[in-house]
DNA sequence: TCTATAAATGTGTTTTGTACATTTAAAAAC
DNA sequence: GTTTTTAAATGTACAAAACACATTTATAGA
């Protein structure tokens, strides 16, 4: 079969915006770029599109490579296509977001590969339209989580509610009342109580619980509401 | 500056997946296909990205050219990216989804384009993976209906709360209490009374209301909540 | 045994959702 | 001109959820 005609034909590339939470902040993970230009400056882990594979697939791919992360959350964001967004030739980014739990990473994120942790709060200056990238994966964190329960990917499979709490509260940089946090949390039944307690942070202990995984996909719906007043946070 | 070697270059096209209201029901517009394969079926309206363009200004420009339709509700969706997705070549699609008052446009659609309604629940069989795109694309209106006003998108500027409902229901097809539907809908503060009644459905007349546009940009979180129960039909 | 601390739970008030009922306006029929 | 019919608009009571604040509990360490 022919191929269409005139038409302009252009680099495909993936950019993943990687949140992890280290018990009191979000975190970014960046890699250092390896090429010119901007060689070394710190940018968002992508790379381009293959002829056999799919967006998904490649940022899988991609992830894979750089970090030896798989099987994590992963969502498609947004396409960026300014025609100059890179100054070599024109490229279009998919961009993707993903959350994965710090913990279970971080020695061999240090160890073999270059890839380094940033506080969302202090990360450096990004290449390209990187930092627009990330400023909406950040709107797209608190819109998503404000929904559906997708916190719980940034945590350990045990986890305490206080913890839990503590992670919505730096997502949306404010407090909740401990009361009406826990209420809410369990009324959705998506939780698991433990017989273990953890006694690292407090004296009496707080009961670890699991995520129950299939009431999770079941029942994706099930934080619906879960933010009170979410309109002061998510746009 | 040098390329990027050895990388695969390939198409980039939108696809618009666009809906109406008839006062009834929600239609979506497609056109005709114009070159092989293919050629003749129905199909969701796309084109090629251009060299000095973004996708924003790509979908645009392939709206007002085949419907002659501009500045009307147009957000992005997600990219289709399947290797095999075109028989012709590789190509990717970033689809975008639109809304727009269906009167506004009737005559001059069936005039001067060769573009066509079609009730949702009737559409025929498209090309590619567009019956996927409309898919998602329906799944994202009830979504995103469910948390912002964006059903104003679809109705004329002067509209009777009853056809708002009417609406409504169209989209998420069930019914809604009156009394309830009318109270949440004012209590946003986002519609102006009018003087004139609609006349046209009942010997009593239902009040016309505008929208409030400052209001609405400025509270476009205002129908959070909106839909009782969202997780019955948003997933 | 007492003290300090964070976790866990109790409870009253306010707000919002929900269901059902009634009243109202106006054209059309008589 | 009075009555009938119809959909629009409004009234209201009950239930559920959100919210704020208070109290109790478990346990390590003094």
């Amino acid at each position: 079969m022919n191929r269409y005609s005139k038409q302009t034909r252009l680099l495909l590339a993936i950019d993943c915006i990687i949140f992890g939470f280290d018990g009191n902040d979000i975190k970014l993970l960046l890699v250092k770029r390896s090429l010119e230009p901007e060689k070394g400056k710190w940018n968002l882990m992508g790379g381009f599109l293959r002829a056999d594979e799919n967006l998904k697939e490649c940022a899988n791919r991609v992830l894979k490579q750089l970090t030896g992360i798989e099987g994590v959350y992963l969502e498609q964001l947004r396409t960026f296509s300014k025609p100059d967004r890179d100054p070599v030739e024109r490229t279009v980014s998919v961009s993707y977001f993903a959350l994965i739990d710090i913990n279970k990473y971080e020695k061999q994120l240090n160890h073999e590969y270059s890839a380094e942790w940033f506080l969302l709060a202090e990360k450096p200056k990004l290449i390209f339209d990187h930092d627009e990238m990330v400023k909406l994966a950040q709107k797209q964190l608190r819109y998503k989580a404000s929904l559906h329960p997708i916190l719980f990917e940034l945590l350990p499979e045990k986890f305490t509610i206080p913890q839990l709490q503590g992670l919505y509260e730096g997502v949306y940089d404010t407090s909740f009342e401990n009361r009406n946090f826990s209420r809410k949390v369990l009324s959705t039944g998506l939780l698991m109580k433990q017989k273990e307690k953890d006694k690292i942070n407090s004296k009496k202990g707080a009961f670890f619980y699991k995520l129950d995984k299939k009431k999770y996909k079941a029942n994706f719906q099930a934080f619906l509401n879960f933010i009170p007043n979410p309109d002061k946070f998510i746009m």
